[in-house]
DNA sequence: GCGACGATGGGCT
DNA sequence: GCCCATCGTCGCA
């Protein structure tokens, strides 16, 4: 991917941290503890954080800029809304594993189970930033874009398989690290998007979490 | 550059 | 049968 060394700077700058730390952070697995918290915890501190993907043996990497906030059976934009299905099971097991979904015919959508097992709760992954094999994730989107929740899972080959892997640790191939952190003047909060057919409150509910200036990265 | 809309298939009633 | 936590394309500017 072209300008990968300029939008690192960018990315930098954006956030008010150094072009080094973006390149090299001391990385360790996210604990199953980190999970185990108010999802809004979780969905804020994901931001940053690095999305690591084992896929042929490459390494893939890319860090964390959009995530969504999915809380509960009450949440009426949550799939828990329709109590525990075969498909809403992950999001009721332990914290720190994935729920993938397919959605409109077409796309994969990845979420970190948050909160105490038994309360369905996940974090929606919505964007990375690619850091590491930026050239096969553009690539397996045949040079378009990979900002998106559908894109990021086909950049990074996360489908069916991956539903309920253990994010916690490496052995799947699909896993978090701790990135550099993301001071609060560098995230923007909003209202989750795409929920057409939502009642409120949920509707409006500020739940969504994204790196400011994110447009830059669209740009390059 | 942006708004409208069709594709497409699993989950749920 | 209807609903979708989306994306790509088309038409128009």
């Amino acid at each position: 991917m072209q300008g990968c060394k300029a939008a690192r700077i960018a990315y930098s700058r954006s956030l008010k941290i150094s072009v080094r730390s973006v390149i090299s952070v001391a990385n360790f697995l996210l604990p199953r503890k980190f999970y185990n918290r108010p999802t809004l915890i979780v969905a804020r501190e994901l931001i940053g954080a690095q999305l690591v993907r084992i896929l042929d043996g490459v390494k893939l990497v890319g860090i964390i800029t959009e995530t969504e906030g999915y809380i509960g059976e009450e949440d009426q934009a949550c799939h828990a809304k329709a109590g525990r299905t075969p498909r809403t099971l992950p999001m009721y097991g332990p914290p720190g594993h994935a729920y993938v979904y397919f959605t409109y015919g077409h796309h994969w959508m990845l979420n970190a189970v948050t909160e105490k097992e038994g309360f369905p709760a996940a974090v929606l992954i919505r964007a990375v930033w690619p850091v590491e094999g930026a050239e096969i994730m553009s690539k397996r989107r045949d040079g378009r874009d990979t900002f998106g929740p559908g894109k990021l899972t086909q950049a990074m080959g996360i489908g069916r398989a991956e539903n309920q892997v253990d994010l916690t640790e490496s052995a799947s191939g699909l896993w978090i690290e701790a990135g550099a952190p993301v001071p609060d003047s560098a995230v923007t909060i909003s209202p989750r998007v795409g929920l057409y057919t939502v009642p409120e409150p949920w509707k409006s509910k500020p739940w969504r979490f994204l790196v400011k200036r994110y447009s830059i990265f669209e740009k390059r």
